[in-house]
DNA sequence: TATCCAAAGTGGAATCAGTCCAGTTTAGTT
DNA sequence: AACTAAACTGGACTGATTCCACTTTGGATA
């Protein structure tokens, strides 16, 4: 993934070209699924220079655009994932945190229906798995 | 619900009853999936005075204890469910945050197996139904 | 039924993640 | 080349939650 992909993406949405945003929006691509602190020190590495109220307000834009999707497990801050448009899930290690992609579970009633519906017109279901990565469980 | 039914609860899960413990489990089981803020503001009037980490400190002993489970969608403080030990999920606004009961359409935890493992060893399926409310739909 | 002490509660300061705001800079028209 | 809405800066602020040092108390034990 070079910076003309990820200018082009910003154009895509119509999104003004920046030098913050090109930094942003790649390092999301580069590491997936890291959250706005190491977002930021990443950025910083990069661009030597950026507020964090500029990366913030990147994040949002790109989240609002499409181009990269918030996620919020309970228990730790909101992570950046640029895998988008699938609606797929995520597993979570209870030790560690560490975050991985699983695609939607299609076929399992649960992903899409839910047992009743209460009057709510539904959207979406965020499935979070919960468990222990290979690594902890070892230690 | 009675007061002595909380207490024989706490006695159940080896906590000491005290009258902070009883006034919070009254307070979520009164009014699932409330928040800490409502909570304390509920066992406010119950009590007169209690110190907002007495209500923290109960609802983690609670939570740890399994006699209630904590919440954590995004967007919003946690909130505490009265109905535990069914891993059931929840259908939750988008616009005014209310949040229903959903019962699981699979029997036991984890109730869905995700696509992929990777590894990980997985004891629970979180789901989170994402729509909006009669009401909210409505004005 | 008095003593004791770990567990529970207090109050105040601190942290963490994120937002608000008012002013400045800049991308990309016109 | 000038213009202007969008983007960025930096500093103050908020809301939710935790940390800490100290005091109080439930309930086990003598």
């Amino acid at each position: 993934m070079t910076t003309s992909t990820h200018e082009a993406d910003l154009r895509g949405v119509a999104l003004r070209v920046t030098k913050q945003r090109l930094a942003v929006l790649a390092a999301v691509r580069r590491n997936s699924h890291s959250d706005a602190d190491s977002i930021v020190k990443e950025v910083r590495q990069e661009l030597g220079q950026v507020s964090t109220q500029a990366v913030y307000d990147v994040l949002h834009a790109l989240t609002e655009s499409g181009l990269i999707r918030c996620v919020e497990p309970a228990g730790s801050p909101a992570r950046y994932d640029a895998r988008v448009g699938d609606n797929h899930h995520h597993l979570v290690c209870r030790t560690c945190g560490d975050m991985v992609d699983v695609d939607c579970a299609v076929g399992a009633a649960p992903c899409i229906e839910p047992a009743a519906r209460h009057g709510f017109s539904i959207d979406e279901a965020e499935v979070t798995y919960w468990g222990v990565c290979p690594s902890c469980r070892i230690t």
